[in-house]
DNA sequence: AACTATTTATAAGA
DNA sequence: TTCTTATAAATAGTT
């Protein structure tokens, strides 16, 4: 679609791949908000940039969306393409994805355990207390009290580790 | 980008709008795909279509993307447009929604408690146990005597009942 | 479901 | 990043 054809696989120079996204991007969320008004139709997008960057578009918003698509039971017509779509996580798959991320959650714990040992003979008292009964502003601390503890660590791993935390409070009130 | 330009409004003629739906979603999906591709993106989307039926398409897969989303902490660069994008249901907003859920789950209860007094006194006594207690059969089967003894519910809001009865199982294991 | 006349999206380049 | 423009791609109306 512009002054040449280009092969359909991953870009390899990195800004070329950043400015491509950025175009395709501002283009996907345009059809679909015409999809969306031209067809009075719900939906909803979420893309992460190659960079990890989340964007989102949603009519009416992107939460009633999934929403409505988690309620929805089993009978959607799926589209499909190489990265396949899916019956989503429809309602039978809620538990078991809330079992796999406790799962999570009590590894991560245990995980945390041994950190504050670390942290313990590092000298810092203050994080001894249940992960549980933690502020959000001591966990932020706390993460980076890991950080420093665990000297490298690679983003993902942590990533989980800290959501994984956030997402036990917060479901505990 | 056909025939002739068309103005940005619903499409008023109902076949029509059906058809400009099926074409525009499929050029979407592959929109996604490609942006996938190219740029070794995750995304994932959900439509509607106007008759309500649900289609998706995701890579690698709906239900990481949307996981991925909701774990990411609040700093998001959200698009925008008519019907404007949102910082999805980020971690914190997880909470405000299980209360919520968990207050239709109460509501619905009680409504359910009303209706098995029908039930009994309709004569069948299996459903006198408490709700949790159902099984997933046995909750289709209530179902399906709540229809009767409701006679005409409208789909709607039968649909939220069932559903977040079955998602108060789930939740509870 | 196929076919095109047109409108749009966009790859390069500035 | 924003704009320009030559060209590829999507699609509105039609068959």
């Amino acid at each position: 679609m512009g002054r040449r054809k280009i092969k359909m696989e991953m870009v390899q120079d990195m800004n070329t791949r950043q400015v491509t996204f950025s175009k395709r991007r501002t283009g996907l969320f345009k059809k679909a908000s015409e999809l969306a008004t031209l067809c009075n139709a719900e939906l909803g997008i979420v893309v992460f940039s190659p960079g990890g960057k989340p964007f989102s578009y949603g009519k009416p918003d992107l939460d009633s969306v999934v929403e409505r698509f988690m309620r929805d039971d089993d009978e959607s017509d799926s589209g499909d393409e190489e990265g396949r779509a899916r019956n989503g996580p429809k309602l039978k798959k809620m538990s078991e994805r809330l079992d796999s991320l406790n799962q999570e959650i009590e590894a991560e714990k245990k995980r945390g355990e041994k950190d504050q040992e670390k942290l313990e003979s590092a000298g810092d008292e203050r994080f001894k207390k249940p992960i549980e009964a933690l502020t959000l502003d001591e966990l932020n601390e706390y993460k980076d009290k890991l950080k420093t503890v665990h000297g490298r660590i690679e983003g993902d791993a942590y990533r989980v580790h800290a959501s994984s935390c956030l997402l036990s409070l917060s479901v505990k009130n």
